[in-house]
DNA sequence: CATGAATGAGGGTTCATTCAT
DNA sequence: GATGAATGAACCCTCATTCAT
């Protein structure tokens, strides 16, 4: 199973550092000394190989599906792994749309995949309601931040890119800064005092 | 000239229903009942298409590039024009990065004109702060809340799309709404009112 | 007439600095500022600009067809005209193959004139072997000398540019000076003290 | 590797007959029966077919690149294997300008191949002066016969072709003759004695 | 004389995929 | 598991030429 995976190592790294389209499956297949053949005996087609990388990065940002963070400090981890898993996957935020326009099967999967986290991110904000470290009176004040986050979380990348920003460490957390800045508005005051304790 | 226009038209149609790839140079003039030579004759290329489609949609988007609202009132019917026109080009923001990677002219125009847009946004806040309408104390709020507004107003349909929600006008707008949500955090009381009155 | 004659100088001037095939009708257009069908008008159509391209070349090469140098003077001038001259359409031994081969009245015109030159060099070189400046017993020695005068009159220039040879003044006259080299060893004592005289 | 080959034979046989543009690629491969995918498998583009095919002229028309003709036996053996070669490439030359125009890296290989032939020429004539054989006395004599010589070579075909004279083998080798012919006025009694022994 | 939009066949080339070995 | 030659539809684009104005 070693050539398996390396198809999808070396498509990854062409993927991210041209686009998708540029990086052919025989590009790829040159690229790690196979043949063409060889390549497609292990992935039926290029959609697979696709889909294969979107089912290593949901397997390395979600290895617990029911997970949902308790605290504060557990929300942040989970958001710098995000950060750091979506940066290395990051060809797939990049032309999103296009990559779902391409495959039904992938559509459908990210799209169950996504709702579900949205779910997960609604049920964990209302725990922080209850708890009082939040104060989110309206409902849709929670679909606002769930939005939000998950926006961040996936669109920042893009974002950055397309205003030409360069992509260091510092810039690409700079999402989680702006996830960040708007939660702490919402904060009660013993919110606030949590999260002190965190940064500092 | 009329040609010239409809190219536009139809590039613009088909890009919207399908993308930009599978809409090639061949289907927009067949689609339009003109050869694929005439079509060749009013742009240079493909990447001309895209560029002046790119130019049309900044210019309906920014008549005037001096402009900066005066009122939330204001801000509020800028955001609808904007959440109009990137629906009515949204094959452009779905594509975003593949589309800046495929043209480096394009790249270098869309970032200058979108670093001013967010350039005129903080100018915007910073007076809203100043004339007591929000309450921004931190320099970096004023980016934050900027970066903020940029993503909502150019990725929230690539988001809508990407968890497969039906783009019917009330989820086109949605995005104006998390910015809403977003801002409202900031407003001083004064600013409150202020919006109650403009809703009402 | 002005533009008639306009169209041929633009072409001229293209077809010496890129190739004949580069220069398309619409760049001859265009590179005088007139319209492709005015173009048109002027010349049915590409070889017919070739042709009468040629047709000038010819006029200025002979401008009296029945000219045969007396002298080896006259000879001597001759070639220098023929060098200055193929040099200003240079083009068109350049492709002199390929531009035959897409016009049949070209290439029949072509052999014509050049077999008719190639008869009147014959008929100077038996005159001066008669008059005793030359030593030419053998019939095919003046047929190998005006075989070899005509090649180096008209592939001097191909010659030099396939071997990147700078196409400056005294190497666009080096095959003058082949010519000369090769027919020297043909004169007598007296054609030998003519010689010298011109030189001095 | 049947194919590979294939194909440059089948595009020298259509180069030959028509011209280098009048047989597009597309017109090699429906030749020869394979697909224009196929094609382009084996050689990157248009252009390697011919630099591939100027290469296996090369190969032939020089195996050993060091060797010098040390008698005029063997200088009139060698420019018989040339008229042959370049017969059987007869579209290099035919066309050897706009080729050259079209690939720049065709352009500094030929360039570099012919001048170190030219300067094997030039040591060889060197050599038969030096062993009495010629009388060449003056440097530029020397180089004038290069020259001479390789017009003769290269650009014979090109020639006959241009004046629309018969190709039969005889014809074909009338360059040769003409060669003879210069370097005849050059030679020493001795030479004369021994190419009278060759002749006979 | 001149314009310029329009034609359309065909150019070279690409590439995901297949399949005999 | 692996090879690599082969497919073929489709890509974007070119350009000599036409013709209504």
């Amino acid at each position: 199973m070693k050539t398996k995976d390396k198809i999808l190592e070396t498509a990854l790294e062409l993927f991210n550092t041209s686009n998708t389209q540029a990086a052919t499956t025989n590009h790829i297949a040159a690229a790690m000394g196979i043949s063409p053949g060889n390549l497609h005996y292990h992935y039926k087609n290029r959609e697979e190989i696709i889909f294969s990388l979107y089912e290593r990065m949901f397997d390395e940002l979600f290895p617990d599906t029911s997970y949902i963070p308790q605290t504060l400090q557990e929300l942040n981890e989970q958001h710098k792994k995000f950060a750091l898993i979506s940066w290395k996957y990051r060809f797939f935020y990049r032309e999103l749309l296009f990559l779902l326009s391409r495959d039904e099967r992938l559509k459908e999967r990210f799209k169950t995949d996504n709702l579900a986290y949205k779910k997960r991110i609604e049920i964990m904000l209302l725990d922080f309601h209850n708890k009082g470290w939040m104060h989110l009176p309206l409902d849709n004040m929670i679909l606002h931040l769930s939005d939000t986050i998950l926006m961040f979380l996936q669109f920042w990348h893009p974002f950055l890119e397309s205003i030409g920003e360069e992509m260091n460490e510092y810039n690409i957390q700079g999402g989680l800064r702006r996830i960040e800045g708007t939660l702490r508005s919402f904060l009660s005051p013993e919110g606030l005092r949590l999260l002190a304790k965190i940064e500092s």
